[in-house]
DNA sequence: CCTATCATGTAATCCGTTACATGATTAT
DNA sequence: ATAATCATGTAACGGATTACATGATAGG
């Protein structure tokens, strides 16, 4: 029971266990897919790995079923609280790097006629899936990912807005 | 002489090469940190392990200073050129995530009255920071650096106006 | 029944980060 | 001179991606 370093992916395995409780790596895949997933996606090895990293810490109990698939379910302990908490309670004053192909492309020198429209539809694409979840949004549950869908909504909205900008200014 | 895969960072070497002819490893640096650095960061270490192997794959050449600091000197070859007007080629149409912490907290239950000032602020000094780089481009130079900024500057705005948006929303 | 897809997992590789180290300049 | 900072690099570690593999379920 060693101490490695909690990483984002950590939080979300711990984050995503505290919500759903006990859960299989699987239902773990499809808990990122329909909800943190939207933007911090992770690898589907990663969620095999990740609980595994975190039960040999103590954040975490994991217990393989006797029958059938003989599954691994991993449940969160009051140290993986406590770690949440504590993470949750120290706000990050850090803004993240945009990171973002097609702009690299930019800077580098892409032609941005062919560049922005591949870009404009790709965001537009996102954009409608987005509004399409908030639709289905009940507003009941949890507060903190009805907010965070609001920004990627926002996100993919000015993303448009700049690629067209982009068209305009060099077209 | 195999062939590694031609990653972002691959890319980012390859480019300031191409841009500013023959340069060392802290040559590099210098420039990530003035320019693509802005939104796409890379550790110094990387930018001595990067160029080393697009060397091995022939990318790029290395040469060793026969006097003085005896520095690593690299060049793009017509290779690497290649490679670059090859991927410059195929505009992405795949959209970035967003990755933030901040937003990962916020979907996880930090609380907003005490997450959404720090982001502010934060943003607000990356806006700041942009928006001064702006009034400093004489607009010489190539394009894709002063459209690539723009970007950065309607990002960040963005952010600004959702987490003050999270704090009407939750105040 | 057969095949496609879903479900479940392990292993290998590799990139990126962090840590370590030391030689040159510049400032005081 | 000496300290501080800049410049230059290597090594170790570890997390993330990719590849590999196979068992179960459902659909045709």
């Amino acid at each position: 029971m060693q101490e490695p370093r909690l990483t984002p992916t950590s939080y979300i395995v711990l984050g995503l266990l505290e919500f759903a409780g006990r859960s299989s790596p699987y239902d773990l895949k499809r808990l990122v897919a329909e909800s943190v997933g939207n933007f911090w996606m992770l690898q589907h090895a990663q969620l095999y790995t990740e609980p595994a990293r975190l039960a040999a810490a103590g954040y975490v109990t994991e217990e393989r079923e006797e029958e059938g698939r003989r599954r691994k379910l991993y449940e969160i302990t009051d140290a993986g609280r406590e770690a949440m908490e504590e993470w949750r309670r120290a706000p990050t004053g850090s803004v993240s790097e945009l990171r973002d192909l097609g702009l690299l492309q930019l800077f580098f020198g892409s032609a941005p006629e062919r560049l922005a429209p591949a870009q404009i539809e790709a965001h537009r694409e996102k954009l409608a899936e987005y509004e399409a979840l908030r639709e289905r949004d009940t507003g009941a549950g949890p507060r903190g990912p009805w907010l965070a869908l609001e920004a990627g909504i926002r996100a993919e909205r000015s993303w448009v807005g700049y690629w067209e900008w982009v068209l305009a200014e060099t077209g």
